[in-house]
RNA sequence: GCCCGAGUGGCGGAACGGUAGACGCUCCAGACUUAAAAUCUGUUGUCCGUAAGGACGUGCGGGUUCGAAUCCCGCCUCGGGCACCA
């Protein structure tokens, strides 16, 4: 039933849609159905802020329903969920201000975005709903850690975090802003805690090789790539002067120039930094690893700063290559975390090693020499730091070889002299994946000592319980002594959150978590994962004393596979019924914002390929097809803020002039992809737009069918009729192609059209109204009701989408436009397939063209028939 | 510093290497109206010209091509990202 309004009453139509729609289920998922072609359409799920939906989150989220809608009406099983990233940060630190549950504030974050979602008609399946937060949901994310506990993926280690005295507690990067906390603006300090790491390195190479397998854009590609960052080198070995050291391992890229090596340079946390050092240059030493310390590494690769540092550690090393002799120096620019800590500098061929030969005065020796003028300076001596190809030059035995010969060779050389082997290296560094943090998923696991992790696993196993045990069992020394990590047994799962006091800090750097001794110290059954408080009597024998982990997982977790949940999100048994995997497999499109381009996109990968591995997915590649949507910008051409007070808050616009203006306009501000500002009088002009949709459709008074509207056949004229076919064709490729802004014009230019018109067919007015819905639903809903669409299909969503005729394309005659010498002169209408002969006879006798012909020659013609005919003349 | 984008009317933007400025906004003029709003019609890149018409024009300078907003080279400006990665 339509509504009663007779003019376009928005307020009034768009709530009675949006109502029919959950009445009567409308975009319920439909069931696994081999027969039909599925369609997967995944949003970057939200985190439930206090502040609402913006308008970032309706652009993304009207680009999927408008594929979600024009799918189904092309006859695909449409598979379109939302749910709800909704542990994290913020959400606790407003926890620890006003002493409420984040639980609660979740629940209510999360029910203001449903509605507002609805508000904006989103085609979503609400009843395939997933929370993070929820334990029938991180049960799956606890079971897939154990996965990764299991396959020796998980380890822990003493990570530096930053620690804020003041706060007493540990913050996050985005929490630090110039060395102090956000929060009351106190200095921090770097300082290590045991951590739990994610061994993401063992994939480096598969995740770099595997994303040629997927359709995203190349530069989120190249993004991750350079994230990955694989390169060929080799580690080399310099042994050390004192020979009781040993050997100085260096992973070099550039093994060529291996005769150029002028000094060797260590992080400040290198093993060998200690023994290195001479009496003499100690407290030049200590002093700068001190101060080296403090830094983060953001500010070592600060490049803003420029200056190199670094001292001297009064030793010496022997190069490998010509035996010379040369000093070890210490310096921040070097990072532990990539290679191995060392490099052998080479100032001629490096940009950082010359700038620091440069400040430190240190000797450089050109070993490489461009074959061709671009690396001279003009006078023929080439300009340093040279780090392009060529040729050796003063490198004994290899001079005159080409770089990349070198490369081979010296390598090769060295290997058989058991000074050096070509290695492979990855920038990419191994997932810290813990934070001291409540609002988390508690790891599932508990820590014993050597005799009871011996007892309790045999117990469990005697008790033919099967738990997921690595190889080698993780351990960590806590107080001294050596603990083990005990996984608890699948079954057990899922390990919710005990309920706090208080959500405040300890003060120790853990996670609020520690102070429940009840819930932390226990007696604990490993075959059943049963747990009494520690004070208690021990149940039992074969109950040991353990303490649980009270370190929470990162907010990634939860997001690293929700895209699987939504296939089957109520199974209790596993994450997904395999029949559900093997008919969805994987989103068939990816919408979300260019931020997450390294991280989210990286890890998610990481996990679906374990799950690959471990035979729980059937796809190597989580997401096939990606598409990151530009930034929508405030009037004034700069990022929305609140302290800007540039914002402009989707519910306003809702209300004066409704939720299928926003769509419509937020499709057509321009390319999807583009960051783009906000234009609020460009708005009226989208509204006007519907408003004449509406004026077409229904008599003004009445809110009858508008009279212009005929049931004959042939009330189309043939020029709109060939119009409408042009525009089903150019609304359908561009919808496909992602090119929205040009699908609304050309919806505009049927209407201008449409209205000019004398009749128009019953069923090509329905037509265009199904072109429309996809973008504005309600309107489209409303006026096909009143149209009497219902005698076609009782659903405007489920009707099938309208085809054109290719034959109603094809025009008879063309427009070709003459050039002369490449400057249009005049235009000439012809047949089509009319030849050169008979375009050239058309154009020459066209009084626009004869006078830039005459008394010319013509020296060529160019025919593109149907486009242009460019007449060359002298 | 490095990497990735982007520069087209007053504005948002169109344009398989083939008519630059679709569509929309904004101006301006007209119709309707007592008036206003709404609606409809027309106009709106710059310069010369009464006009017909012509010249110029896609950040700047070159190049390729019959033809360049589009491809190539070198600059400039703006935006985004960054872990000095040996």
């Amino acid at each position: 039933m339509p509504t009663t309004c007779t003019d376009y009453d928005f307020l009034q139509i768009e709530p009675h849609w949006q109502k029919v729609w959950a009445d009567t289920a409308a975009f319920r998922t439909p069931a696994v159905d081999a027969a039909k072609p599925k369609y997967y359409v995944l949003d970057m799920f939200p985190y439930p802020s206090g502040a609402g939906l913006h308008l970032g989150h309706c652009e993304n989220y009207t680009i999927t329903d408008v594929l979600a809608r024009y799918h189904r009406a092309k006859g695909k099983n449409v598979l379109y969920p939302i749910g709800w990233d909704a542990f994290g940060l913020p959400t606790e630190n407003y926890a620890v201000k006003t002493g409420r549950h984040p639980r609660d504030v979740t629940v209510e974050n999360v029910a203001t975005f449903r509605r507002q979602l609805k508000a904006i008609g989103v085609s979503y399946d609400f009843e395939r709903e997933v929370d993070t937060t929820d334990p029938r949901y991180f049960r799956w994310t606890q079971w897939i850690w154990l996965q990764l506990f299991k396959k020796g993926l998980a380890y822990v280690e003493e990570k530096p975090v930053w620690w804020c005295p003041a706060l007493g507690t540990v913050l996050a990067n985005e929490e630090v802003i110039d060395g102090l906390s956000e929060v009351g603006k106190h200095p921090v300090e770097r300082r290590p805690l045991r951590q739990w790491v994610l061994r993401i390195t063992a994939y480096a190479d598969r995740l770099l090789s595997d994303l040629k397998l997927v359709d995203w854009p190349d530069s989120t590609k190249r993004m991750q790539a350079a994230w990955i960052g694989r390169s060929e080198g080799a580690e080399l070995l310099f042994a050390l002067e004192n020979p009781v050291l040993g050997d100085l391992k260096v992973f070099t890229t550039r093994p060529d120039t291996v005769f150029g090596v002028t000094f060797m340079v260590i992080a400040p946390e290198h093993p060998l930094a200690d023994a290195l050092t001479t009496p003499a240059q100690r407290e030049a030493v200590s002093a700068y690893r001190k101060l080296a310390a403090a830094k983060s590494d953001l500010e070592r690769t600060d490049l803003a700063k420029g200056e190199k540092t670094g001292v001297w550690s009064g030793s010496f090393a022997i190069n490998p290559a010509n035996g010379q002799k040369i000093p070890v120096w210490i310096a921040d620019y070097v990072i532990m975390g990539y290679g191995t800590g060392a490099i052998m500098a080479v100032p001629a061929h490096d940009e950082r090693d010359y700038a620091f030969a440069q400040k430190f005065a240190i000797p450089v020796i050109q070993v490489i020499e461009p074959d061709h003028e671009a690396g001279t300076n003009g006078t023929g001596a080439t300009k340093l730091p040279y780090t392009g190809d060529g040729r050796l030059i003063h490198s004994d035995g290899y001079s005159g070889l080409p770089w990349e010969e070198a490369k081979a060779k010296i390598t090769a050389d060295l290997a058989a002299r058991g000074r050096g082997q070509a290695t492979v290296n990855f920038k990419l560094r191994d997932w810290l994946f813990s934070r001291q943090r409540y609002w988390g998923e508690p790891f599932p696991l508990v820590w014993v000592n050597g005799d009871d992790y011996a007892a309790a696993t045999a117990h469990a196993a005697a008790a033919g319980v099967a738990l997921p045990l690595p190889t080698e069992p993780v351990t960590c020394v806590i107080d001294g002594e050596t603990r083990y990590a005990l996984p608890v047994p699948e079954r057990s799962l899922p390990l919710t959150l005990p309920e706090v006091k208080s959500y405040q800090p300890t003060g120790t750097g853990e996670s609020p978590l520690a102070s429940i001794p009840e819930w932390v110290d226990i007696w604990y059954d490993a075959a059943t994962g049963a747990a009494v408080p520690a004070t208690s009597a021990r149940p039992a024998a074969h109950w040991v004393r353990a303490r649980r982990e009270t370190n929470t997982m990162p907010q990634w977790a939860g997001s690293c596979w929700y895209y699987l949940r939504y296939l089957d999100p109520q199974n209790p048994d596993a994450l997904a019924a395999r029949e559900a995997l093997e008919y969805w497999k994987g989103p068939d499109i990816y919408v979300g914002g260019a931020e997450h381009a390294v991280l989210h996109l990286l890890y998610a990968r990481f996990w679906h390929k374990v799950l690959f591995d471990l035979d729980v997915v059937p796809t190597p590649e989580p997401f096939t097809r990606l598409f990151h949507q530009g930034i929508i910008l405030g009037e004034d051409g700069e990022k929305m803020s609140k302290s800007r007070g540039n914002v402009a808050n989707p519910d306003d616009i809702i209300q004066s002039h409704g939720t299928d203006t926003l769509r419509l306009y937020l499709m057509f501000l321009g390319p999807l992809e583009a960051m783009k500002p906000w234009n609020p009088s460009g708005i009226e002009g989208v509204h006007c737009f519907l408003q004449k949709v509406w004026r077409e459709c229904v008599e003004r008074d009445t809110g009858a069918p508008h009279p212009k509207i005929s049931d004959a056949a042939d009330a189309t004229s043939p020029e709109l009729a060939k119009l409408l076919h042009e525009t089903i064709k150019k609304v359908g490729d561009d919808i496909e192609g992602l090119r929205y802004n040009t699908a609304v014009s050309a919806l505009m230019i049927f209407v201008n059209a449409w209205q000019k018109a004398e009749r128009i067919a019953r069923r090509d007015a329905l037509a265009f109204l199904q072109l429309l819905a996809p973008l504005a639903p309600h309107i489209a809903e409303e006026l096909w009701t009143r149209l009497g669409g219902a005698n076609f299909s009782p659903s405007l969503g489920l009707a099938p989408w309208p085809t054109f005729d290719p034959a109603k394309l094809v025009a008879t005659e063309q427009k070709v436009v003459v050039q002369i010498n490449g400057k249009k002169r005049a235009e000439i209408l012809l047949p089509v397939g009319a030849s050169e002969a008979d375009a050239t006879v058309a154009a020459k006798d066209h009084p626009d063209a004869l006078p830039h012909l005459e008394g010319k020659t013509i020296k060529r013609i160019i025919y593109v028939p149907g486009k242009i005919l460019n007449i060359v003349v002298a």
